[in-house]
DNA sequence: TCCGTTTTTGACTGATCAGTCCATAATTGG
DNA sequence: CCAATTATGGACTGATCAGTCAAAAACGGA
């Protein structure tokens, strides 16, 4: 029919997130993104979009990606408690390089809090869809004697997100692998039943 | 000797720390600086130096002024439980408009990371001397009772502050006052002794 | 009253911003 | 081989960016 196009689109995506990523939407530039992305300006704009479009597609499409590997490590381990643990403590990568981006979805809610709705409404069906499944796991910590049963399972999942949110924000401020892995340990064992 | 300023430096300093608060450094204008702090242009350089100036000095007020807030809601309860839940709760407002500013040092995290030297310092210098305090009052509580003897209360201390980052975030991502009051209760009641 | 100093005002700078235009190139269906 | 369609590269746009300049204005001291 026409002319295929020359680059890979995913790739191109890919690099575009990794820039958003390290640097957040208002400090990257286009000339930033095209250049990351190796492809010419008309290509970007005939693919993409706009900056804003990239943006949201970057996000949607690393948000996936990271709950997937979440939801991987909740539910992976045969007991509960022990998802959580590893929910919490993957989130910290030992390379150094990539701890200190932090979260990509974390990064947009400071950046933009709620003054993009479309950002908003993402943001707030994925965190909904995942802490239902975290909310399920503790559940079942909680049959099977591991996890509090005092605790309101939704209530405590919502409490994980926090914790999440805080260790990815410790870990773009510098924390160390050790020290965060040690933090999100604890914080998952203050959830045992005793 | 020579003409005085006509504007009030603190009044402007304020201004300023409330556009950033909002708006992120990136994102932010001179022009929405100068429009903001009621100033001329020029003014704003030789009183302030520049933009970047501005914001590690707005940074640095707005966080000093911060932590003495959570001191005091930290010390004063008598019971150091009590003050350990002042402070979490006494992080979210019940205001919608104020409550869904998030915070300016937890924002900074998230714009900048660790690739500013005067920010990541003046952030290290100050959350050190706060966790140092929080982690006394652990002990205190300890002591008491009233805190669970076995918990590190030098970990304990961080991963309260990592559970005020992520109240923050959540507050700025539109998280409601009851809901992250209540959050912010059950992270404390997961220190009690039992 | 005049001088030295600083603030204020508004115009101005070159750089960079996001996004567009257009000519050319590459492809497939007819 | 041509027509239709899409991709590409590079020049270009007006807007906005952070920051500067120069001249006028407001003060205290001499």
């Amino acid at each position: 029919m026409a002319r295929p196009r020359e680059f890979d689109r995913d790739a191109a995506l890919k690099a575009a997130i990794n820039v958003f990523w390290s640097k957040g939407f208002a400090a990257t530039s286009t000339e930033d993104l095209v250049q990351a992305m190796g492809i010419g300006r008309q290509s970007f704009y005939n693919a993409f979009g706009d900056k804003r479009r990239l943006y949201l597609e970057a996000l949607e499409t690393y948000q996936r990606n990271a709950t997937s590997c979440h939801l991987g490590r909740l539910t992976t381990p045969a007991s509960p408690l022990d998802g959580l643990r590893d929910l919490l403590v993957g989130l910290i990568p030992d390379d150094d390089a990539l701890r200190c981006m932090g979260c990509l979805g974390t990064g947009s809610i400071g950046e933009f809090g709620i003054t993009d709705p479309e950002i908003t409404d993402m943001w707030e069906r994925i965190i909904k869809a995942f802490l239902v499944k975290v909310a399920d796991r503790i559940r079942e910590g909680q049959r099977l004697g591991e996890i509090d049963p005092q605790l309101d399972a939704e209530q405590a999942a919502s409490l994980i997100g926090i914790t999440m949110s805080g260790l990815q924000l410790a870990a773009r401020g510098g924390g160390g692998a050790e020290e965060l892995h040690a933090l999100a340990a604890l914080a998952v064992e203050r959830f045992r039943a005793r």
